[in-house]
DNA sequence: GAACGAACGTCAACAAGATTGACTAAAGGA
DNA sequence: TCCTTTAGTCAATCTTGTTGACGTTCGTTC
């Protein structure tokens, strides 16, 4: 039980960067076949953001982290692919929400779908039980260092 | 154990990805204190890549997986700053091999304590056991799906 | 009810980082 | 020796994010 074998083996950050990428190359890759080819790699978070119902710009730029004027250039470009809409808020002029159309639903679903597909992919190699174990490590992990709500999800620009 | 609590969970790449970023901000951060300030975030992968030694132009390239002209600038951007440095190949004239300095053995000996450190925290809230389980599943799946070779780590851009 | 400061979102200019294409030089095989 | 392939660089472009300035609306306070 030396101190060392972490040093010498795969960093954890480098496996945790590869998993992500291995779910998202998967994801992206199924979405093509299926013919969804006008999509931008961000927009996977807004969509995901957008599950539970509108939200406005400035919830979407916590969630995503980045700077409001990132985030409204990225729904602009959702604007125009037909994925989102805007509408002025209810109880504030100020503000607008952000939500899915038909075609950002059914996106969505596939997205879902194969997001399963994935998981049970992992699960044919380590067992649906160990998938809910990282899952549970992680979130617990994530919840000791930031507190009850989950960080967000920064651009993912910068790395190692 | 219906199909659907996946799809209502947080996606488990969304967990991958706030991980990866957890321990990512952790190093640049401890990094910063310890007075390394001139890095760049991709500098990290360039070092793991040369901890075994020396590496050519097009080894660090699959490494990291993006263009052979990124990473050129990259390494540029690590000659400049001292971390590394080129030297041409002793057996081939036309590849240059890039070798880490005094610096950047320094740099990397930090780097591999603040991930010691890190990993020690997250031991302290999932235990190690947990942790190593984690490596191996993780391992296992990246194994599974590219064969005995890890893959590249993209330049991490592309997300959700 | 008028006025001030704060908050939501957009526009425009800029910067960082990666990609593509063209090129030089060296290797390796026929 | 010729021809193709490979290693690396240079230059132009694109994508994506940032910063700063702005118009509009909200909400509080006088």
């Amino acid at each position: 039980m030396t101190t060392r074998t972490t040093a010498t083996a795969v960093p954890l950050a480098r496996l945790l960067a590869m998993a992500f990428r291995l779910l998202i190359d998967g994801l992206h890759e199924r979405l093509a076949e299926r013919g969804w080819r006008d999509l931008r790699p961000a927009f996977g978070f807004v969509l995901l953001g957008l599950r539970g119902g509108p939200a406005t710009l400035r919830e979407l730029t916590e969630l995503l982290g980045t700077s409001k004027q990132a985030v409204s250039k990225l729904v602009e470009a959702m604007v125009e692919t037909g994925y989102v809409k805007r509408r002025t808020h209810p109880d504030d002029a100020r503000a607008k929400t952000v939500q899915l159309t038909q075609r950002g639903h059914r996106l969505l679903a596939a997205v879902e779908e194969i997001y399963d597909e994935l998981e049970r992919q992992w699960a044919d190699v380590i067992g649906r039980e160990r998938i809910e174990g990282i899952r549970e490590d992680l979130d617990a992990v994530l919840r000791s260092a930031y507190g009850e709500a989950l960080p967000a999800v920064r651009p993912l620009g910068p790395e190692a």
